[in-house]
DNA sequence: AACGTGCGGGAGAGCGCTCTCCAGGAACCT
DNA sequence: AGGTTCCTGGAGAGCGCTCTCCCGCACGTT
């Protein structure tokens, strides 16, 4: 028997005799034969694998980007749409400058058939080093500088402007935020959309303290704020984990949320439902966006082109108790 | 110029005239051009990369895997180990039976050259798999049956002893313990432990509720051994997390940790230190655990035997404010 | 001057697979 | 009965690299 036959009946192409096609699979279970990925993609230039990269500049740390609770959502939305597929995500994690080369490189030697990145900072040079590396690459965030790639997006400064307009409408006025690096293009338009919201209903003047993501650094932002602006009556956090903190700061203090400051969050995370009281939120579909990534550069995959396409998702205001 | 030559230049191999390897380089950078890696590892048998595979038998989602900080700092450790050896890791998550199908054939078609596994069962079949398959493999915690692979482990019985001997030097004699599905062998350690060292000192009876490492479940575990249990003055989580969950729900029910209740952990992760108070724990050092499993596969892999042998570690006893 | 020695380079096989091309046979039509 | 078509299996090239073998040359030795 040729190799060619074989060969058919592995990958199901063509018409092969049933028969033979017994043959050919009882063979192949009893010798325990497995074909060697590397001969394969040699020919087929495909691997049948999809790299889910996680970048993150200036951490010094994988157990940092692991620890908020976003990460896991996205693994979840992703490697679920790609499971289905039959396509193996594979997982690479770029927490220093050494590794984003390593990584860079690695995909660029064709390990995987292309990358979903993650990435939180808009001055992270992976997206455009894959992208020029020629790996069909598609991005969580708009695309930094006037790079060209596909990508998934949330309306974020849209959800901003549902978080003050419920502060507003709960009656607080003398409102603050508890934004995030400014090297997130994220965080900046949540910034942006909370401040333009307020000033549409004559607040102009909103503190702001940035934190990092953390809850930690949430409890410290929250402890600045009232120390510098005590009449507060409410927050927005630029994600729950930092809301999280923050109430956690509030409750120790003995103040009372929402009953003496509202706390409004970002992302709708297990955090969120985990918070006592319950984090009145934005709701980022993380799982979906991620499996529309996913979606994305599977399509680009087969079609050929279709790099620069996108899909934008609208958030949703998850009211419960904190504000 | 050949073939052959260039590839002497891209893998530093053998003498080559300078002025031959200085042109070489130059049409590389050049041309932009980057060795095929399949290719290369058909005819090596080598990828240059190492799976760290993460499996969990019933959870239904990668997210609640990654909500562990313990993942975070496994991750750490191995990818920390292996990046100075530019070996690349490349995480990939066993979530579903499924999945770990696709796992095994994927690693057993030789897209890495081996693999960490981290499962926290014991009936988790997939390190079988990969043994069986031959594929090089080193566990984190013992092997389930009489499997013979290279493993780390922690002295779990002897962690637990400590966290008894601490709460007894303590003055604690009304003793509960919180533990976790009795699938898990380090749970299974750390229980039998904590048990045989209260029985050296006389007691004999000691509630134990099961969770699921996750601080929700400890929430749920405290309210029930106090609830059955109300006279108790110490309990001993079979990790940080469920301890984290254990010690909320005291201070919402107004007891005080430890004046009340003394409270001690497992592991020594963030949640130790984010919880207040300060949780007094046995550290797991994690990180030094998941580099000693990539040490161990390292070797393996260079000098061909070598399965089957492992790296114990001893805990240490970490006291803070909750014992 | 003849010979050994070692170093730097080329030729060419072959890793294990896929895929195109082709041949042979069965079935169907004229 | 001959021709056409379809179906199935085999032969063989070649994917891009590494690595062994071998050759030529410069140098040092006898």
């Amino acid at each position: 028997m040729s190799r060619a036959t074989v060969s058919r009946v592995v990958n199901g192409v063509r018409n092969v005799d049933p028969r033979i096609q017994d043959v050919v699979r009882r063979a192949i279970s009893r010798t325990g034969y497995t074909p060697n990925q590397a001969a394969r993609s040699l020919v087929t230039r495909r691997t049948g694998a999809v790299a889910l990269v996680f970048s993150a500049v200036g951490e010094a740390c994988a157990a940092r980007v692991f620890a908020d609770p976003f990460f896991g959502r996205v693994v979840d939305g992703a490697v679920g749409f790609l499971r289905e597929r039959t396509v193996q995500p594979v997982l690479l994690v770029a927490e220093s400058e050494q590794a984003r080369g390593q990584v860079a490189q690695y995909l660029r030697q064709g390990a995987a058939d292309g990358a979903l990145v993650v990435s939180l900072d808009a001055d992270d040079p992976l997206p455009a080093m894959l992208v020029a590396a020629g790996v069909p690459t598609v991005l969580f965030g708009r695309p930094p500088g006037r790079l060209r790639a596909g990508h998934v997006d949330l309306d974020n400064a849209a959800g901003a402007r549902l978080a003050a307009g419920h502060l507003l409408a709960r009656g607080r006025r003398r409102l603050a935020t508890i934004g995030a690096p400014g090297s997130a293009p994220a965080a900046r338009d949540r910034l942006d959309g909370f401040r333009s919201a307020l000033a549409e209903a004559g607040i102009t003047d909103v503190p702001v303290v940035r934190g990092r993501f953390t809850a930690e650094s949430g409890r410290e932002a929250m402890a600045r704020l009232l120390r510098e602006h005590p009449g507060l009556d409410g927050v927005f956090a630029a994600n729950d984990l930092m809301a999280q903190g923050a109430c956690q700061y509030l409750r120790e203090r003995g103040l009372a949320v929402p009953g003496d400051i509202a706390v409004v969050g970002f992302d709708d995370s297990r955090a969120a439902t985990e918070c006592r009281p319950g984090l009145t939120t934005v709701r980022q579909p993380v799982e979906e966006m991620a499996a529309a990534m996913a979606r994305l550069l599977v399509e680009q995959l087969r079609g050929g082109t279709g790099d620069g396409s996108r899909t934008l998702f609208e958030p949703v205001l998850v009211v419960r108790e904190s504000a």
